[in-house]
DNA sequence: AATGAATGAGCGTTCATTCAT
DNA sequence: TATGAATGAACGCTCATTCAT
């Protein structure tokens, strides 16, 4: 899982000692939603991972929603980054390139961070619009990669169809996370699985 | 859903009552924990659904960690009835067979209960060990099912094969759940998805 | 200031250590009020008066606004009884018997009590509707007992006109609480004010 | 209302800058103590309606005490400017000046800022001695005016029985607020109860 | 079998205050 | 002068759990 970002909601930020507590802050948020899920996703842990008072991280986010929103854009904007990086790919084919997409996602999905962060999320949007409209987003743009290499390789494809079919295959290989994830039951069979993604989807892609 | 269930609490039981009253207590724990996620399941919420006292509800489940565990069987015991229930399809082809099971499962996570319940599993499955367990055991039959129809679509295929195909099947079908369930973004798509599903996975199993 | 109410709004308090504990309640919330006042008015305050546990107060209030409900009926409670308690005094002829109510009532605005605990009402009923209600209705039979013996006292007195006398005269007698009130600092002049007051407002009755 | 004040706090304020900070900070100070009551008077609030920030407001008011202080002065200070201004009605009567005075007080106490921040003093009064002094000092002046003026009404009167008659008057005009001032529940009884109030009050002068 | 009563820890949030810049 | 940054205590409230009745 890759970092940067700093679009952040609440807080100040003026002095360079604020702007650089707020990436402490969500880095260590994210280490909580993380390794506790959003359950225990409280301010005192977030608080404590960070090495700061509650005081202080009430100052940044005065509300927890205020910094869920912000850590949602945190944890996603590498994502997204790893997306607009995968479609520039230059002088392969377009079959290769989304070969190269769907390897290194379901590769992705085999993190720490990802395996455990997802889940979370998808739960979450399940309750909370805010989450499920930043979720969303990001997988919209995510879509809009595979749709796009999608219409390249199958040029007969609607783009009506090149969309359906690429919302197929990005849910279809989120659902190996819970699977073949980190330290899942299956982990072991996550070579046979990314094979038989990029084949299976490749070749759906292929016939439309 | 059907019913079953009660391996996890200490007290007698004996007693229709008690039956009862503890599938009342289950019942209510399900709704809860489908309509406030894990976060807002708590044992008053519960207590307060089934129209018993705190003191009460403690008095057949002396911990949360209880009542999750019979929550689980609870809940999972109908999806294993209905797995048991596909396998018995008669006078179908081997093929028909299988398309009917994935047919039914993907309706069946744009129920409400379904998508909203199994992101919930997940995320806590990632955090607790018995959670853990109890979900592999559904999957496991689940795939169990798929694997075998699997081997009769095609006889060529090794029984380590056929598991291999079963896992990548369910697991691809459970990511269609946070996109296309029950009042998701994608709800719209769901017929559409139904049959790529269905298409691409018995292709799948054909091609071994 | 008396005792007595039971007219709780929370808790269960079917048990009779319930019952009791609710009084105990109320009247531990009563010291802090008169004691502290309403900027220190606090549930920790509250419980360590009762001695009991916040979460034990929270049990029987779920929340402050609950509370401080119930507190203003409880404390409000025996001034009603007092008010219609003067009614009741046989015998006199209609001039004694105000003279009464009006000498008990500025006698008690010099207790303790009394002296700290209605500022901190008046207070409070400018920012709280409950209160300024309930606040209202204690006052709204207080004047009724006044105004029904000022058209005793002089019988040429409209309903109307009588009611504006006692409106003028209970709203003059509160104020002397800041000043004449306990450890005010014209307490001393406590004895004038009321035998000032006595005459003044049974002059203005008879005046019309 | 009027100005003046500022001796509470510790800074220099020698720069025209710091004195027009400072009234901004009392004004700002003034419209959240009668907006929101001394149980929400805070220093954050305080800040936020004077457009500073709270490390600021520190600066000039280093605790909430002094800020108090000072508040309490820069409120009374109008009310103080206003006796001494009825004090020198020229070329009418004692009697007329002691019905302007006191029409003129209970007019005020109808007023949105006398309502509301009154009662809040007289409450802050019992509890903090500072508060205490501060009010009891403007009130010896009020006093002070109506015990001249009821001297000069009726010249039998000895200067105790003067003072005596002016305490009882000056208390009894202050229970108006309470009951019929601004948006109190009598507020329409006002006229009649500013009537009462000037015959009642100088026939009591008259009368000795 | 069921309740009401109780605890102590923890929740998100706000507070007066301090201090480096 | 003025700010942003920080603390630690306290706020109202909810929690899982325990226990007498």
């Amino acid at each position: 899982m890759l970092k940067r970002s700093r679009k952040h909601r609440a807080g100040t930020a003026a002095y360079s000692t604020g702007r650089e507590r707020i990436e402490t802050i969500l880095d260590a948020a994210q280490r909580v939603f993380v390794a506790d899920g959003y359950a225990r996703f409280t301010m005192r842990r977030i608080a404590a991972a960070a090495g700061i008072s509650v005081g202080n991280l009430s100052y940044y986010y005065a509300t927890k929603q205020d910094l869920v929103a912000d850590l949602l854009d945190w944890v996603i904007a590498p994502y997204l980054a790893q997306f607009e990086a995968l479609r520039e790919i230059e002088g392969a084919t377009p079959e290769a390139q989304l070969r190269e997409v769907l390897s290194v996602v379901v590769n992705d999905l085999a993190t720490r961070e990802t395996t455990l962060f997802f889940p979370e999320l998808w739960a979450l949007a399940n309750r909370d619009r805010h989450a499920a409209r930043q979720m969303e987003g990001m997988y919209d743009r995510y879509r809009g990669v595979v749709a796009e290499l999608a219409g390249l390789v199958n040029p007969s494809l609607s783009v009506e169809r090149a969309r359906e079919l690429a919302l197929f295959i990005t849910s279809a290989i989120e659902g190996l996370t819970v699977f073949v994830g980190h330290r899942r039951p299956h982990a072991d069979d996550m070579p046979a699985m990314r094979e038989l993604a990029v084949e299976t989807f490749v070749a759906t892609v292929k016939k439309g």
